[in-house]
DNA sequence: GCCGTTTTCGGCCCGACTGTTTTCAGTCG
C-alpha cells in the first residue's frame, strides 16, 4: 500500500463529508493527515507494523486518524468510505474539479436540484434553470459552462507524477516473471507528457498469458475491460486505463516506436518509410514482407537515416529537422541540477525549518538552495512582512554559516499585486540575494494589466526570476493571459530569469513556452517550490518538461557551479 | 478530527474577490 493510496482516501473522505457539509475543522484534519502521509519518507505500511503509538506521532494523526490508517493498510479499504460513496454519488463529487464550484454549491444542486452528474450539470445551465437557483445567477451559470469545457478538454487525464508511478509498478511486477524479457512504458507517459489519457506498456514474452495473468491480478488494477492475443485492457484502481501489448523480441524496437507515438511523429516516420520503399508498422520495419528492422528502436531510426530521437521530443516540432542536421540537442539530466532555488519553511506554509531543507537539499545532492517564503499579501500562508523577513533572513544566516557543504540562500517570492505593484519595498527586496517574483491573486485581470503587472516586476532591478508565470494549475485553473513575446523580450532586456515550477500540477512554464524563452536567450531555472522536504523530489517533473522543451545543461541557470550561479545574483 | 491543556472542551490561518444580494455567502489560496 502506497502513502499515496492512503492520502487520497482521506482526500476522496473530506470531499465527500464537505459535501456533506461536515465540520470544516473535521474535513481539514483529513485533508492535514493526507498531506502528511504524502510527504512522509518512510513508508505508512511500515509505521503501522510498528505500531499505533508511531502514528500518532505523526503531526495531525491522533487515535481516531489512526485506527483508520491501519484499517486501510490492512484490508485495502475503509467502511466509511464505503457507506458515504453511497450517500453521494460519484458524479457530485467530480463538479467540485469545476473552478468555482465548492462543497456549498455542490451540495445545494445535489439535494435542491436533484442534480447528481456532470451531464445534468450542462443541461440544466444550457437550459438556463441554473441561473434560478438561489445563490446562482447568469455569470455563476455561464462560469460552470466553461469550467465544464475545460475539464472536458483535459477529459479524464492523469497527472504525469500519478500516471508514471503505477506504469512503473506494473512494469516493475511484470518484469519479475521468467517469461518477459523486457517491459516498458509507452505512449504519452514515456514522453513525459504533463497528463496521460491511459498508460501503454509493453512487453516481450515467449507467451501471452504469463504477462496477461499476472496483470490481471496485480494490485492496482480493478477490472479487465478486455483481452484478447496480444493486447490487454485493464482499468486500475483510481480509473486510469491500461493497455498491455505483448510482442515478440524481433519486433520490440519497432512496438516501442509505434506506440510512444506521438501519433503526428508517427505519420512522419511512416511518410519517410514509404519514401524509402519500406512499410513501418508496430512489427517492424518491412521491405516488401522481408522484416529490415524491428529489434530497437535505434535499428528503425538507423534505417530511415536518422540518429534516435529521445522520446521527449517525439512531437513533429521540429525535432526531425535538427536530427537530419545532426543538432539533436544532448538533453538535461535530473543529474545536472545543482540547485534548486524556490522553497518554503515553517516561516510562511511549509512544513519543515530552514535547516531541515537545507539538510534535505543536502542528502539530495544539491549544493545550493534559496529560501523563498511567501511574502504578506498571500496571508492563508502566514505571508512575511519586511519585519518578519528580515528576521527571517537573520535565521536563513545563521544556518548558512552553520552548515557545511551547501550553501543558502536569502530569498522571497514576492507577489505582484493587483495594482502592478510589488508586495515589498524596494529597499527590502534590494538586501535578498534572490527575489523570485509571482502573480497569485487577480489572475483572471485582461492581458493589459496582467502584462503592467509582469512588467512591473521585470524592470525592477532587484527581482531575479518571474516564478510559475502564468499561474496555471493543469487541468483545472487556466493561466493568466499572457504576451510570452513581449514578457520574454523584456526579461532578456532586464536580465531576469524564468522559472519552471517543477510541481507536477503546475509545470509552469510549459514546454511550449519554455522553448520560446530559450530562443530569447533567457537563463531557466527549475525549482520544486517544495513545502516540504519530501517536496523536494518533484525536480525530477521540471526536468522532464525542460526535456520536452528541448533544453540542454547549458541552459539551465541551476545546472551551475555556486560559484557561477553566483554571478546571476543581483546582489552580487 | 486534532491539539493542548485551563484534564474536558474550545479553538483550529484569514484576507480578498466574485457574484450575488442589498449586506453577505461561497470560494480561493
Amino acid at each position: 500500500m502506497q502513502n499515496a493510496e492512503v492520502a487520497r482516501v482521506f482526500e476522496e473522505l473530506a470531499d465527500l463529508l464537505e459535501i456533506q457539509g461536515a465540520n470544516a475543522f473535521r474535513v481539514r484534519a483529513y485533508r492535514n493527515a493526507a498531506r502528511t502521509i504524502e510527504d512522509l519518507s518512510e513508508t505508512v505500511s511500515a509505521l503501522v507494523a510498528e505500531g499505533k503509538s508511531e502514528l500518532t506521532e505523526l503531526p495531525g494523526i491522533g487515535k481516531d486518524l489512526a485506527e483508520k490508517i491501519i484499517t486501510i493498510v490492512e484490508t485495502g479499504e475503509l467502511p466509511q468510505l464505503a457507506k458515504l460513496r453511497k450517500e453521494v454519488p460519484p458524479g457530485v463529487v467530480e463538479m467540485l474539479r469545476i473552478e468555482g464550484l465548492g462543497p456549498k454549491k455542490v451540495a445545494k444542486l445535489f439535494h435542491d436540484e436533484g442534480i447528481d452528474s456532470l451531464q445534468q450539470l450542462r443541461e440544466a445551465a444550457e437550459r438556463g434553470d441554473l441561473e434560478k437557483v438561489k445563490g446562482f445567477g447568469k455569470k455563476t451559470a455561464q462560469n460552470i459552462l466553461e469550467g465544464l469545457e475545460r475539464i472536458e478538454l483535459v477529459g479524464t487525464r492523469t497527472f504525469l507524477s500519478e500516471a508514471k508511478a503505477a506504469a512503473d509498478e506494473v512494469v516493475a511486477d511484470l518484469l519479475e516473471l521468467n517469461a518477459v524479457n523486457q517491459a516498458n512504458v509507452a505512449g504519452s507517459c514515456r514522453r513525459r507528457k504533463e497528463t496521460c489519457g491511459d498508460l501503454d506498456v509493453l512487453v516481450t514474452a515467449a507467451s501471452a498469458d504469463e504477462p496477461m495473468d499476472r496483470l490481471a491480478k496485480h494490485r492496482l488494477v480493478e477490472k479487465v475491460l478486455e483481452r484478447g492475443e496480444t493486447k490487454q485492457r485493464v482499468r486500475l484502481r483510481d480509473g486510469l486505463e491500461l493497455d498491455l501489448r505483448v510482442v515478440s523480441d524481433e519486433s520490440y524496437g519497432a512496438a516501442m516506436q509505434y506506440f510512444t507515438g506521438s501519433k503526428e511523429h508517427n505519420i512522419v516516420m511512416r511518410r519517410r518509410a514509404q519514401k524509402r520503399g519500406y512499410k513501418l508498422n508496430e512489427y517492424g520495419l518491412f521491405k516488401d514482407d522481408e522484416l529490415v528492422a524491428g529489434k530497437t528502436e535505434e535499428d528503425v531510426y538507423a534505417k530511415l537515416d536518422l540518429p534516435w530521437i529521445p522520446p521527449e521530443l517525439r512531437e513533429d516540432r521540429g525535432e526531425f529537422q535538427l536530427a537530419e542536421d545532426d543538432k539533436l540537442p544532448t538533453l538535461l539530466e535530473l543529474d545536472d541540477i545543482r540547485g534548486d532555488l524556490h522553497m518554503h519553511t515553517t516561516a510562511t506554509d511549509g512544513t519543515a525549518s530552514i535547516r531541515e531543507m537545507a539538510e534535505a537539499a543536502k542528502e539530495r545532492g544539491l549544493k545550493y538552495i534559496a529560501i523563498t517564503d511567501h511574502s504578506k499579501r498571500v496571508s492563508m500562508a502566514n505571508g512575511l512582512d519586511a519585519e518578519r523577513l528580515r528576521a527571517h533572513w537573520k535565521e536563513i544566516d545563521k544556518v548558512r554559516k552553520d552548515i557545511s557543504g551547501i550553501d543558502v540562500l536569502c530569498g522571497i517570492e514576492c507577489d505582484i499585486l493587483e495594482d502592478a505593484t510589488l508586495d515589498l519595498p524596494d529597499d527590502v527586496l534590494a538586501e535578498a540575494d534572490w527575489v523570485i517574483a509571482v502573480l497569485h491573486y487577480g489572475l483572471k485581470q485582461p492581458r493589459e494589466q496582467i502584462m503592467k503587472r509582469l512588467m512591473t516586476a521585470v524592470k525592477n532591478p532587484h527581482v531575479s526570476i518571474i516564478g510559475h508565470p502564468s499561474g496555471r494549475i493543469v487541468g483545472k485553473r487556466p493561466g493568466a493571459d499572457i504576451d510570452y513575446e513581449e514578457l520574454f523580450k523584456a526579461a532578456a532586456d532586464h536580465e531576469v530569469l524564468m522559472e519552471i515550477n517543477a510541481h507536477p500540477s503546475r509545470l509552469d512554464l510549459d514546454d511550449i513556452q519554455t522553448r520560446a524563452a530559450k530562443e530569447h536567450g533567457i537563463p531557466i531555472v527549475i525549482s520544486t517550490d517544495a513545502h516540504s522536504t519530501t517536496g523536494l523530489d518533484v525536480m525530477q517533473y521540471g526536468v522532464y518538461q525542460a526535456r520536452r522543451a528541448g533544453l540542454e545543461k547549458k541552459d539551465v541557470a541551476n545546472t551551475q557551479t555556486f560559484k557561477s550561479f553566483r554571478k546571476l545574483l543581483r546582489s552580487q
